[in-house]
DNA sequence: AAAAACTTTTGCAACGTTGCAACTGCAAAC
DNA sequence: GTTTGCAGTTGCAACGTTGCAAAAGTTTTT
């Protein structure tokens, strides 16, 4: 659609200006440090006058180089603001970057490989951010393979290392059940989403852990069928109330699930902070909006995404991959006192 | 990183594969209907055998045509869960064919036209989707100028008219105003978050509009600053709860405000259903989850998000713009009777 | 049997960039 | 006064694609 007069300005625009080669302008420009100071000034000056910005299908196509990093989202996963969070993240560390986010979205329907494969037939970035990840993911698997630079939101079990930013479980575990016990709860249910994570198992083994440790009447329960369906989960609850044994502190990993959860023991005039304690993973407001006083740990999913695109650029220039891990700390926010 | 051997294969590999030439092959390849049969089924059969992909850079630099649709994204608001939904359903469409998505962030810190700016600056993209769109939107004022192709999620108030889908703000308050009237309400608040959007002022000239048109005691109250902040919004609750007049029916446009003033409503002892009730526009399953027989008006996102791309790329197209002006229709939800 | 008309295929140049080998000056060394 | 060395600069080719004008091949018309 209509070009807007003027063509825009390329390398040789610029060295016509300048008088100078093709070839001195280009080296110039990205800081060829053999050239006289006074060259570098003239061009720059020149490059600035006539406002070249390089051609980025010129630069790909010359040297292979993207300048894309491929986001690949569970588009049909709903953790809630999980994908808004992560790409204000990314997008805050990519601005500024030569990089640009493209995003590559995943059905549950899809062939699991689909979006890798994708993106290494069309070349269509220079790394790669997985998320939702498992312990033996395919994907992982298959970038390794084919040598292209990525890093995992979530860790693996592989025996090859590779890089990745993960959510501290064991920290957000150990953080949830010593509150519990800090508010006088013993009976402790581990009420988590399976959602096929590495970071679920982590959680649930490190429950099963610290329970053990601490001589704790512990609990894993509902199934992944069971709490990520609002209802299903409000069942759930109400079959809490139901129990004679019903526990008196509950650590789960989900808002949605926990919500529904409480509206289930609520139903059953089960009252939170009377008759038992919850603790769960925090990423929006909500459960601070409803339950003001109630205890919950954080995970900044802001700053993971600042923190998987640094990664990844670090990665893509060439940084080892043992350099490369981090897990994101829980923050607690314990309200009541 | 390591390329795994075998170079890729081009249109030259093609080419030597079938003894034809490059021109011959690309035209093929492109659908050439001036070709004999048995060539083009040659050529087909060969690209196959070779896992030919076109190269984007070679396409994009001779082209110029990038394949790539740029979303707009303000990633620092928070409409819960719009970010996946409307990613949601522009991935599927975009699936399939062969645009790709880019996200471009926006920040409230940043300025206004930095984002359109920077796709124009680098031609990153064929067409635009823009989000969160205002009156007289100066991104959209800015693409029109420069001659982009964009949908504007949103429509605006200026004279020349562009590719727009938007939710139908009319169609909205009447439901909801008319649902509150046959549940027996008659003192009508409508309690919207003010997001700068056209939408939101559609919003409440058309509740003004209904209101006196049905002769109810209308209301518009709560400000942006009162009713975007969790705890301000549940303070607001508490405000109405101490009026002589309380409103017996309220409207509202965002899920979280809503939880809020029903948080802080329920402090003041009033409840849900018996004291008031309240619709509210809906987008993730919060709502009936933790109030399951309220009544809500549905927005479909990722519907919407799918009909964007289709706009967009219609547009791209050359199709006119007066073609490609959705309004996205509510979606009742009564769940009592 | 040659000309005309049509169908099918091709060579070439260009899009904007970069890496390399080679070139130009010019000062220092012999 | 020639050679060597070096800093600074340049020409060329290539990355993979497509559009155009022209060539080659085939059929129809005269």
């Amino acid at each position: 659609m209509a070009d807007r007069g003027e063509k825009r300005a390329t390398l040789k625009t610029v060295a016509e200006l300048t008088g100078l080669s093709l070839s001195t302008v280009s080296l110039s420009l990205r800081g060829g440090n053999n050239l006289k100071q006074e060259t570098r000034d003239k061009v720059e000056a020149a490059a600035r006058q006539v406002g070249y910005v390089p051609n980025r299908a010129g630069v790909r196509l010359r040297t292979g180089r993207t300048n894309v990093l491929a986001l690949v989202l569970a588009a049909d996963v709903n953790v809630l603001d999980y994908t808004r969070q992560l790409i204000q993240g990314i997008g805050a560390h990519v601005q500024g970057t030569a990089f640009h986010l493209s995003v590559i979205p995943e059905f549950q329907t899809s062939h699991p490989l689909a979006s890798v494969r994708y993106i290494l037939e069309n070349r269509s970035a220079d790394g790669v951010i997985l998320t939702n990840t498992s312990a033996r993911d395919p994907r992982v698997a298959f970038l390794m393979e084919a040598g292209i630079p990525f890093v995992s939101h979530g860790r693996t079990k592989f025996e090859r290392s590779h890089a990745y930013l993960d959510f501290d479980a064991e920290a957000f575990v150990d953080l949830a059940v010593m509150r519990l016990i800090q508010t006088g709860r013993r009976k402790i249910l581990l009420a988590a989403v399976d959602n096929g994570t590495t970071n679920y198992e982590l959680i649930e083994s490190d429950f099963r852990r610290i329970v053990a440790d601490k001589g704790l009447d512990g609990e894993v329960g509902g199934s992944a069928a069971q709490l990520s369906v609002a209802a299903r989960a409000r069942a759930f609850g109400h079959e809490l109330a139901a129990r004679r044994d019903m526990p008196d502190g509950i650590v789960c990993n989900n808002e949605l699930a926990a919500l529904s959860i409480i509206s289930g023991l609520q139903d059953k005039a089960m009252v939170l902070g009377r008759d038992y304690d919850l603790v769960c993973k925090q990423n929006t407001e909500i459960l601070p909006t409803l339950y003001p006083k109630m205890d919950t740990v954080a995970e900044d999913l802001v700053a993971s995404g600042a923190r998987l695109a640094e990664l990844l650029i670090d990665r893509v220039d060439g940084a080892e991959v043992a350099q490369l891990q981090v897990l994101q700390q829980p923050i607690m926010r314990w309200r009541s006192t």
